[in-house]
DNA sequence: CTGTTAGCGCCTTCAT
DNA sequence: ATGAAGGCGCTAACAG
């Protein structure tokens, strides 16, 4: 049989004090004296306290002291991606030192086929801070809805959004970087594997129509890049996750494409290193070497230890950027300062690019 | 220059109905006239209301629906397991189907060296439902300090926890099934490759005083059953991650420790596919053929795209055991019945055992 | 179906 | 250094 929890005036009534001064035992927001404080948490210990009740506590002070971070549209995708695990990480990390708490949100519903509808949580769950990890695209519904409710915004990678904060890499820097390293190696015939467009996901080879259709901003600025290189691109393949066997089922579809060793692509510039990672491994299967008859080049500069050799790619600080959101989030709920960061990337030269085969 | 934040009652005004009318055309949670309900969201949207306060509804109702998930010590790791992943992501689905949000909590705080103490988030946070997904081990101080704010509690994979519900899988029969099957091939030789044993992590050869430091319940589960099955252990390799890495390097460290192929181990038992798949690397390596020179086993069935050939192993079924937690924590909610749930696991015999080398 | 009433538990004035 | 008072925004219970 038990009874219902005690409150804080509980303890206060049985520690002899007021309530107010009980407060003050356990937020340590003003003088009190030592005595006192001893008595009213022994006072609390002897009732089971277990701490200040925080609804009452947040509607108080009108702070929650959470932070929903919303994650693309499936939880399983963002945890599988190595890339927004690392992001994830130095999030949570810097959000953890301010001792904020993380909330996840799905950020839309998943309804039977395709997805449509801001998740309810987006809506309704409190928080003092959003962080929307992959970027806001042209009218994004979460982020009108967190307008709504007066929620401010850290958004990572993707420039729409007034009056948010930002951080972003020099994605398109980093693309050229990779283009030119491959031209300087002699390359002239490239195909180019991307990431995911839009929410829509699909898997295939892009035409100008949808080219237009890009949304997501990475995918964008990295296949700007590419364009605007200038390079010979034979294609473009669109995958609809960046994970190895997306990037090995592209490069059996380029492979597919261009059967003839004369015409076919030498230079595979993909997306991300898993996808990158895939193709370098559907290109063995397919008795080609890497990088003697293709070269193949990734973008994140993940760790790969059981990847034979190591990925020609662009090394982005995740682990910063996410550092940097959660530095974003504490500098917004400080003084309501929105901040625009951008974070260098680096080229890092491996074992997968090489001069093309000699004709 | 903003104004303050609309409230409820400024709705209802705005309306001309009364503030718990103006409640009910939110909540959906009583009879309401359809017109009522236009009125009041008409006056809503006029006045750039955001729906209820959260904080207000979590005070007058005590629910937060909100659940906190208590993952391993870093972030980090549980994210970069995909075990936990596919828990993670079993888990979040059952709980978005009934929205609740998932708030994650680090359980222990990081200090300078070590990690001592409880998150100040498992003190404070909001939450009706705490989830410890890697089990309580016995006097844990993290369970402890939720028993006193009163939260229940659902564990997954250890049953020291009296009134709380607990979902886990069948370890000890597992790896028993593991064992025989090696045993069946006419493997003599055994040695073990443990995940990590508590929280002080450390990696290296297992001796009797270390053994009965074991306090995570797989690994003791897992290792119990190899000892249980009475084969000849020449060896137990504790490592201090779930990673490709870590077992690479136990491997290495075992076959330094027998040099000589004649007494060297033939069957390798390890505790995770990870660990597996970075021993059957390591061996490769070191110019051995899996499995004509030694057998390697690993634990849990998950996807390894990049691996060429197929882990023998046992399988769990991650994400329903995610569900299960899920689902658990729905049933404490709806009626505050604490539910017990065991999971099976399956052999499947893939192509990294064979039997042993003759002599 | 709608309105009235009465707090939920806490923290922040402000006074002592 | 401590106490008294008020109200944060909302919803449950009941009355009409």
């Amino acid at each position: 049989m038990s009874r219902a929890r005690p409150t804080l005036t509980d303890v206060a009534h049985a520690a002899g004090v007021s309530v107010s001064t009980a407060s003050l035992a356990f937020s340590a927001s003003g003088p009190i004296a030592e005595a006192t404080r001893t008595k009213v948490l022994d006072a609390a210990a002897e009732l089971g306290y277990g701490g200040p009740n925080p609804a009452g506590r947040q509607l108080r002070s009108g702070r929650y002291d959470i932070v929903g971070v919303v994650i693309g549209d499936k939880l399983k995708r963002s945890f599988r991606d190595p890339v927004s695990v690392q992001v994830l990480d130095g999030l949570t990390s810097a959000l953890g030192e301010a001792d904020l708490g993380v909330l996840l949100v799905p950020g839309v519903e998943s309804g039977i086929d395709g997805e449509v509808g801001v998740d309810p949580l987006l809506m309704s769950a409190g928080m003092d801070v959003a962080v929307l990890i992959w970027g806001a695209h042209v009218d994004d519904p979460r982020v009108d809805a967190l307008r709504r409710r007066g929620i401010p915004l850290v958004v990572g990678e993707g420039n729409e959004v007034d009056d948010a904060a930002l951080v972003e890499i020099d994605d398109h820097g980093g693309v050229l970087a990779i283009v030119d390293h491959l031209r300087d190696l002699g390359h002239e015939r490239f195909v180019t594997i991307t990431l995911p467009f839009r929410m829509g996901r699909r898997e295939g080879w892009v035409d100008d129509a949808r080219r237009e259709l890009v949304d997501w901003t990475p995918t964008r600025h990295r296949l700007d890049a590419v364009l605007d290189s200038g390079v010979d691109l034979l294609g473009t393949y669109e995958t609809e996750a960046s994970l190895v066997e997306n990037g090995s089922a592209a490069m059996r579809a380029i492979l597919d494409r261009f059967p003839d060793p004369a015409t076919r692509p030498t230079a595979v510039v993909a997306q991300s290193d898993l996808l990158a990672a895939g193709a370098v491994l559907a290109l063995r299967e397919a008795g080609l070497r890497v990088p003697e008859d293709v070269s193949v080049a990734g973008f994140d500069g993940i760790d790969l230890p059981w990847f034979a050799g190591e990925l020609t790619t662009v090394v982005q600080p995740l682990e910063e950027k996410g550092r940097a959101m959660g530095l974003a989030v504490r500098q917004l709920l400080a003084d309501g300062t929105v901040t625009r960061t951008s974070m260098p990337v680096r080229l890092r030269i491996g074992t997968t690019t090489g001069p093309p085969p000699a004709r």
